[in-house]
DNA sequence: CTACATTGGTTCAATATTGGATCAGATAAA
DNA sequence: TTTATCTGATCCAATATTGAACCAATGTAG
């Protein structure tokens, strides 16, 4: 069942841990010291560490405190909850190196029906009146793209990059990127490498993704 | 001005919703901040939840607040459980993909330390005297080249694919492939890696990264 | 060893937050 | 007009958070 503020600071304890706050003794601070660094009185810290005891990161000790475990590098739990604090610029370093391959396989191998998929998802984002909504249908396009490339595994990354781009700072980070100007621009963009699919010209569409994601690190990242 | 109807406002709340823009911890803001972000009477805001409510893509629990129900298709868990049944040749393509890229950075951006862990797990790999501490080390050699590159996020992909290759499928896959022969290729292989590292050439390293792979290939999927 | 400080464990009453429900009036469309 | 919808307001019920006090286990200083 969800939880509230107790939930959040669950999260963020989580992230710190993830990050390595508190490695070097594997103590966390007593949680009199967290309810006050985070505002909050000393039960809703309590809830939250207890939210941490039961997927068992941590252990308590009454009189000596409470205590990370030794959790496991190679464990696919570690790797997903550090793959969650990616970077925007490293997020985009991989994404030029996968989509425009993966532009390029679906030239070769899109169905017929595949691609009309992807000219949908090109037409709802071309007609969609607001952010969230060009957000999700531009999303669905790139998603749909690498639908065709009949490789399951690079799908699947491809859902984890979508997935991790969903959370809230790059939400907020999309949304202060978009404009009307680059929503027409990507577009264009997305208008030649759906040309080139349909021509099947797998070179023509590495390029056309290449710029496309070009253009985006330049509008998200700034440079 | 058009005025906001609560329909309007349940097709905008669901593209949002679409959009990921609540999926962090899935819960939405409370009524009364919507009514206020949309300009509108909390009534009308409760209309429109209740249509989500209706679809059941949300459920509400007084004195909680208001949930989203749809964790499943983007579930990091479930994304991670479909990869763990890759099939080798989709593997295979897409360490194709990305293993001749990270050996491009690694050329430029290995430090001289990174570079003598890459040489040490080369030579274990070359003095393994079984298949399991060969296995171990090879994996390892192609680990630390990783670690080279800079980027965090290609470092954890690169760890999933390892963690993936090390189920029990994979093992015997790669028992039955295994042979003296073989294994002085992979050293030989390696070695012309590792030498256009130190020479701090990416284009090298790249070349010598696919064509290592494409053996791999060959001896695993025998073709 | 003793005395004291620190830390997690527990409970309780008061307050705040949040969804649920209803009503009278305003506004707009048919 | 009639009908439907939105508004603004009020109250209720369920849940969460707060602030405080006290207990028990542990560590530390003397």
């Amino acid at each position: 069942m969800p939880k509230l503020v107790a939930n959040e600071i669950a999260t963020m304890l989580k992230k710190r841990i993830s990050a390595g706050e508190w490695f070097q003794d594997g103590r966390m601070p007593p949680e009199r010291d967290l309810a006050a660094e985070f505002g909050v009185a000393r039960n809703t810290v309590r809830r939250a560490v207890g939210f941490l005891e039961e997927d068992g990161t941590v252990v308590r000790h009454v009189g000596r405190g409470t205590f990370l475990t030794a959790t496991d590098p190679t464990s696919i739990a570690a790797m997903v909850s550090r793959m969650e604090g990616t970077s925007p610029a490293d997020m985009m370093e991989i994404r030029q190196l996968l989509e425009p391959a993966a532009a390029a396989f679906a030239a070769t191998n899109a169905s017929a029906t595949e691609l009309n998929a992807v000219r949908e998802a090109h037409q709802a984002a071309c007609e969609a009146s607001d952010m969230p909504d060009f957000e999700h249908w531009d999303a669905e396009f790139h998603h749909r793209v690498f639908a065709c490339c009949r490789n399951d595994f690079l799908k699947e990354i491809h859902n984890l990059m979508r997935a991790i781009r969903n959370q809230s700072p790059w939400f907020e980070m999309k949304k202060r990127s978009f404009s009307e100007e680059r929503r027409q621009v990507y577009c264009r963009e997305h208008q030649a490498l759906l040309d080139a699919l349909v021509c099947r010209d797998p070179d023509g569409a590495k390029t056309a993704m290449l710029i496309h994601l070009k253009t985006v690190e330049k509008n998200l990242l700034g440079r």
